[in-house]
DNA sequence: GAGCTTGAACTGACTGGTCAGTGCAAAAAG
DNA sequence: CTTTTTGCACTGACCAGTCAGTTCAAGCTC
């Protein structure tokens, strides 16, 4: 029962592990069952036989895909708070991880990206609940934050929490498609600057 | 030889508007050259009487749009100088500028931002160019705010141009697409703020 | 442990539809 | 009369999804 499903399991990992780089690169249109499954090292029929479309197989591999990002967001905010950290550095921590999931996933980035805000697409409900997960973990450190006197309350945290966000994706982007040689500390400390308002110089 | 290229403009144009958004709402290859030529209201010849291509028609469409993009970043740099404003100010005056394109050109924000990271499409290098052009004029910006001291030099300004980049690109599509009731002076504002440090309480 | 059974997993040739791009004669525009 | 547009039929490549058949592995029997 366990070991039976093994099998199959691994199938599907190899789909996915295929499907998300060719998507990456060419957009989900132009991308085809075929090579996929070549990719991956499958017959084209196992693609059917594990998935019910070429659709499904993309929405779960989304789904999937940001359950991984959210844990890690948290994860990194809940280790600041057992350490004693401040919510502006449990922000910071958070920035690190983003940029740690980026690393280790860019294809899944990519691609979530280019599909994000398009509108009239099959998986645009999907996509839309996966946003929200992981803004709402952003939102609710901020909101702690402004609790606590750490952050002023005028900031607007939906806002805010959306710009961070999109700061952290975009930055990563850059720096792994144009600038890959840059390390990620410097990286990750020109992203913590902008946050806690050492750019401006003075102070 | 200039009012006989009248009627060929304008058909271009019509082609321009119909594809971007198409494009935008579903990516380059699911939106077929038929769909273009009807929304546009003009016959599939016309099409490839005008572009070589599909793709053609796509490149084309790239750099006619970042040059309003461009345009439009720089004169507000230029504006805010002439006023005599310091380059902080020039840097929210193009944060401003990013956000009206963004309102007024919606569609051809989103089809950027989803191409922009792919690799292996045949308009990559468009692209490339394209994006530098636009990130330069932040750069050079951030440049002159270094050297007349109003920013810290420690500051990363290739990354810190992404970083603000990616933060206004995201912020606005996110705007539009999820909270579209907000004003744009109470997403300028919110911006404005993460870039003058205004975040991080005290003060 | 050799042989048999069963259901789950996998295969790949095939089908039906879609779509970029072509060709061309005739009309409209200027 | 030159440039541009139209309308429409046609081609050939490509591709999502199907299905009849094959392989695999775990259990069962003697």
């Amino acid at each position: 029962m366990d070991s039976s499903s093994t099998r199959r399991q691994n199938t599907r990992r190899k789909l996915f592990e295929a499907a998300v780089t060719l998507i990456a690169e060419q957009g989900f249109s132009s991308t085809t069952v075929d090579e996929i499954a070549e990719r991956a090292g499958v017959a084209k029929g196992t693609v059917y036989y594990n998935f019910a479309s070429k659709t499904v197989l993309f929405e779960e591999l989304l789904r999937h895909g940001i359950e991984l990002l959210t844990d890690s967001l948290q994860a990194a905010a809940d280790e600041t708070a057992e350490r004693g950290g401040s919510r502006v550095d449990a922000l910071d921590a958070m920035i690190r991880a983003g940029l740690d999931f980026i690393t280790r996933y860019p294809s899944l980035t990519q691609l979530y990206v280019a599909e994000l805000w398009r509108t009239n697409r099959a998986w645009q409900s999907t996509l839309m609940q996966v946003r929200q997960k992981a803004i709402a973990v952003i939102e609710s450190v901020l909101r702690e934050a402004v609790a606590s006197g750490e952050l002023s309350p005028e900031i607007d945290v939906p806002l805010t929490a959306s710009a961070l966000f999109g700061m952290v994706l975009v930055a990563a982007l850059d720096w792994q498609s144009f600038q890959p040689e840059r390390s990620i500390d410097e990286v990750h400390s020109a992203l913590s600057r902008l946050l806690q308002g050492r750019v401006s110089g003075s102070r």
